[in-house]
DNA sequence: CCAATTCATACCCCAATGGATATATGTTGA
DNA sequence: TCAACATATATCCATTGGGGTATGAATTGG
């Protein structure tokens, strides 16, 4: 299942990938030499990461000589934003469920 | 890094546990029994899911006689959603970091 | 009281994944 | 041209995690 959802939670899952991405959207666009830096594991694992963060939109590469500039495309986070306000829009209309349920089986 | 969000995330970054949260959301509590039936999986394998949707606060089950009822509690998202939130946020404060970038780079 | 039912737990297996190190690729400066 | 630098790729390793089957625990109906 190659859903978007899908690679959207379990890119954001790692907690080093989502600190990067994070870095990303709070001080703007940075090279992977800079995200090394700070972000605790060695530069090929920052690489990697980068690649992930990539390839489900969350982030975007510019080469420049020999460094790659990577910024943050916080865009691509509108499928989250729709997916959990569509579970609490389900969820109102049926905000007594659980007042239903309790009284369901205290009956 | 038991964070709550990279606990929330690994939790739904599954399609199998995400879809049995769903119905939840959608159709209102169930039993262990009617959430196997379309789940594609195992009944051990549900409950196994369930375990951790209830460890993320995202499910609360309710015992009656020998079922279990299974509830969604939706609040639980709400970690998320001011994630994202505070995401595009920091991104609006610099809307035009791309084009900055692209113009620091061309010159 | 016993058999069937409902769910949870235990255990095993295999694929996926995050980490490291080593190395390749490409770029700049002297 | 050549050495240093910046990043990406390759390979390996240990752990996690989702799936299954088997079984335990609790409840109900006959």
């Amino acid at each position: 299942m190659s859903d978007t959802h899908t690679i959207l939670f379990k890119t954001l899952s790692d907690p080093t990938r989502r600190a990067i991405f994070e870095r990303l959207c709070r001080e703007g666009d940075k090279t992977v030499g800079a995200l090394t830096e700070h972000a605790g594991v060695s530069q090929p694992v920052v690489s990697k990461h980068l690649r992930i963060l990539k390839q489900a939109g969350l982030v975007s590469g510019l080469h420049e000589g020999r460094q790659t500039h990577y910024s943050a495309q916080p865009d691509a986070l509108s499928p989250l934003r729709d997916w959990t306000a569509q579970m609490a829009e389900f969820w109102e209309g049926r905000f007594d469920a659980l007042e239903n349920l309790l009284k369901r089986i205290d009956q």
